[in-house]
DNA sequence: ATAGACATTCTTTTT
DNA sequence: GAATGTCTAT
């Protein structure tokens, strides 16, 4: 059969396992979308599952689309009863057709990551809790940490007062959200999977129905994705996972990669299959990656290879500055586009969006077309989030959130005062805020009024189709009008445009066309789809361009040529996450990630100073580089300033003493900003690199007096920061 | 009530 | 440096 042309044996054996649970160890560039699709196709073209028995779950939208874009490649059929997409997106689906079950408004709306804090800090004012004591932040974060482990406020156990206080305020947050009528992303989930739990004729519906769920990224799931499986398999249906603990990245938010051990011990995995050769990067890449990722202690244990040969050597490049850096970039952009490698082909990828700037800044300046990814998305705008928050009200005018947001956008006299006391009405009243506006007096209370008068009257519109209906919001919210009169307000006019454009594509693409009884079901639907994608969805989509992104949204993605940027301690491996139980762990796969995209070439870049939160901080090159044989790489610029050292430092200026501890902050010494690069006659200097011997390799990072009393302080990066008077110490530079 | 200046805080990754 | 929050002048 041809769809199976072209498996080496382990991809064979696993897209052609009996319908048994099984579990698929595949490394990187392994060929692990392949096997999942095929295994789909394969199930259906033989006869022995419909599209209606497949239930496929992926961690991201784009991963979905992917699977589904291949599989109508391979199946000339209509895929519509198949359950394609991501957690969030498949417990949505799932609770829209049953939401009086689930004890939720038909229109339920979905919070946001933002709209969630938003909530939180409207909760906390209305209680009077001293927001130092809770930051909001961290309170989402409590909450959704007890969500994902299946836990609702009385079944945290909570001893200290602090935690007591805290699973009070995540009860009063539920309720609210309940009474309001929206779900955040956690609850998505877990009312889920209490609604499966607790109902047995819809559990057993589903559990009938999927003879076959397929798991993408099985590393990523957490806790309640874990059990939210377990019970839709309960019914017999099989369970295929494919994952690779080795590229595990989403711990730091909850995924247990202990979930792959459990399976296989829970469900009597009798099919576990690896998947080792790579068909992605060649030798010398590959051999990188598994050397950075030999030092982890807990793996599964696999072993990439490949028939591809060595290839290139891995350059790395020690710049200057993040400018520098930057510049180099730049540079060997050029150099390979002259050679004819596509943009699209080549990307730079760092550890966090932060660092994106530099790196645009350049490309900018150089004229060479680029694209960031996960930066501020569609959905994510403020003038975006205005819109639709109208749309939300016409949805369900109890949602807080939506309602807050624009009760005074675009102006309307509507001030802090007259909203405490709406705040009041609804408080004790224990309504919505949109419920309370009848009692509240005065002129504040005409506004207010006007205000409902402006939700009923677009409400009066739902039945419109969806474009017509955003068009309208826009025009009678004086959204409009307001980004018309304002002076950068073109841009923010064209994307409300697109906002229509958008509601256009999404009826063409999944309307509910003929859908009777169900006046704002693409409402609802389009309003899911806001929250839930917000929106890869740029400009430029079709030019040729260098793609920009961070290491997480790099994966499950391959290029030709990979630069690595900011690979220095404190940023890659992330300061925070050395003080995190095995955060370093989780860092060096991210690097193994990292590594892994490069098909041909990869490069690695650091630079000696760079520019952070406004201040100037020194850092010592990535572990992760040394992690790498020495034979693979190619040091692109010969490490400098050998033959000077023992003499004495020029007189640095005095500068005050940093505080003790954690990497430091300096301003740059001035003697460096005129001329990058230049010696200075006695080759210690602000930023040089030295070695002791005692504490291993450093960098200077300030000085203090002058001759015999000279001093540096040297980060030792590991053996910390340390003072060291220039007599005394040997300090050779590197 | 509002806009704008000013200060302060927090910065890892995201469905 | 950005984004949010607070204060001040209108």
């Amino acid at each position: 059969m041809n769809l199976l042309e072209g498996l080496n044996p382990p991809q064979l054996a696993a897209v052609t396992l009996p319908p048994q649970h099984a579990l698929i160890l595949a490394g990187a560039g392994s060929g692990k979308t392949r096997v999942l699709t095929t295994r789909i196709a394969w199930l259906i073209s033989t006869g022995q599952a419909s599209p209606q028995q497949i239930l496929a779950v992926t961690f991201t939208n784009k991963a979905a689309k992917e699977m589904l874009a291949r599989l109508s490649a391979m199946l000339p059929m209509n895929l519509r009863g198949m359950w394609i997409g991501t957690f969030h997106g498949l417990c949505n689906r799932m609770l829209r057709a049953h939401y009086r079950d689930a004890h939720l408004p038909q229109l339920f709306q979905i919070l946001d990551a933002a709209d969630q804090l938003a909530t939180v800090k409207r909760l906390l004012k209305s209680l009077n809790i001293d927001d130092e004591k809770y930051p909001p932040r961290e309170l989402c974060w409590f909450i959704n940490a007890q969500k994902e482990a299946g836990l609702r406020p009385v079944a945290v156990e909570a001893w200290d007062d602090w935690t007591k206080k805290r699973v009070e305020l995540y009860a009063a947050y539920e309720e609210q959200c309940q009474k309001e009528g929206v779900v955040d992303f956690a609850e998505l989930l877990l009312r889920s999977y209490e609604l499966l739990e607790r109902n047995e004729p819809i559990r057993r519906h589903y559990q009938e129905r999927f003879r076959h769920i397929l798991v993408d990224e099985f590393q990523d799931t957490n806790r309640l994705q874990y059990r939210w499986l377990k019970l839709l398999a309960g019914g017999g249906g099989a369970l295929f996972c494919v994952g690779d603990d080795d590229q595990s990245i989403y711990a730091f938010r909850g995924a247990e990669v202990g979930n792959m051990r459990d399976f296989e011990r829970e469900f009597q995995v009798k099919n576990l299959i690896r998947l080792e050769q790579n068909y992605r990067s060649h030798g010398n890449i590959l051999d990188a990656a598994n050397a950075i990722i030999k030092n982890n202690p807990t793996r599964l244990g696999k072993n990439l290879w490949t028939e591809a040969g060595a290839g290139e050597p891995i350059r790395v490049f020690e710049a200057y500055s993040e400018n520098e850096e930057a510049r180099f970039i730049v540079e060997e952009v050029k150099a390979l586009t002259n050679e004819g490698h596509a943009r699209r082909e080549i990307a730079l990828l760092y550890r966090s969006n932060a660092q994106s700037r530099a790196l645009e800044h350049a490309l900018f300046n150089a004229g060479i077309p680029y694209r960031v990814y996960g930066g501020l998305r569609f959905f994510e705008r403020a003038e975006i989030k205005h819109a639709l928050a109208y749309l939300r009200l016409i949805a369900n005018a109890d949602d807080d959130t939506a309602f807050s947001r624009v009760v005074n956008f675009p102006t309307r006299g509507i001030g802090a005062r007259t909203l405490e006391q709406l705040a009041d009405a609804a408080k004790v009243r224990g309504t919505s805020l949109h419920a309370a506006i009848p009692h509240v007096a005065g002129a504040g209370g005409a506004k207010l009024a006007a205000f409902a008068e402006l939700i009923r009257k677009l409400r009066e519109a739902a039945a419109l189709p969806l474009p017509e209906l955003v068009e309208h919001v826009l025009d009678l919210s004086g959204l409009r009008e307001h980004y018309r009169n304002e002076k950068e307000g073109q841009e923010r006019l064209a994307n409300l445009d697109e906002l229509v454009n958008a509601a256009a594509a999404f009826i063409a693409e999944e309307g509910t066309a003929g859908a009777e009884g169900e006046l704002s079901a693409d409402l609802a639907a389009f309003l899911a789809h806001a929250a839930l994608e917000a929106g890869e969805h740029q400009a430029g989509e079709g030019e040729d361009a260098l793609q920009l992104m961070t290491v997480h949204s790099a994966k499950g993605l391959e290029f030709d040529v990979v630069f690595i940027c900011g690979l220095e301690e404190g940023l890659f491996p992330h300061e925070n996450s050395l003080v995190e139980e095995k955060g370093l762990e989780e860092e060096r796969r991210l690097m193994y990630v990292a590594v892994t995209r490069a098909r041909r070439r990869l490069y690695l870049t650091h630079a000696q100073m760079r520019l952070l939160h406004g201040q100037t901080r020194y850092n010592l090159p990535s572990r992760f580089i040394d992690e790498i044989p020495a034979g693979l790489l190619k040091f692109l610029n010969a490490r400098q300033g050998k033959a000077m050292f023992g003499a004495v430092p020029p007189a640095p200026t005095l500068r005050n003493k940093s505080a003790p501890g954690g990497t430091s902050r300096f301003p740059p010494a001035p003697s460096f900003s005129s001329a990058p690069r230049r010696q200075e006659s006695c080759g210690l200097r602000i930023g040089q690199t030295v070695m002791h011997a005692k504490f291993g390799l450093g960098v200077i990072v300030n000085a203090e007096g002058a001759g015999q009393d000279a001093r540096v302080q040297v980060n030792f990066g590991n053996a910390g920061m340390k003072w060291l008077a220039l007599s005394v110490a040997k300090l050779e530079p590197v």
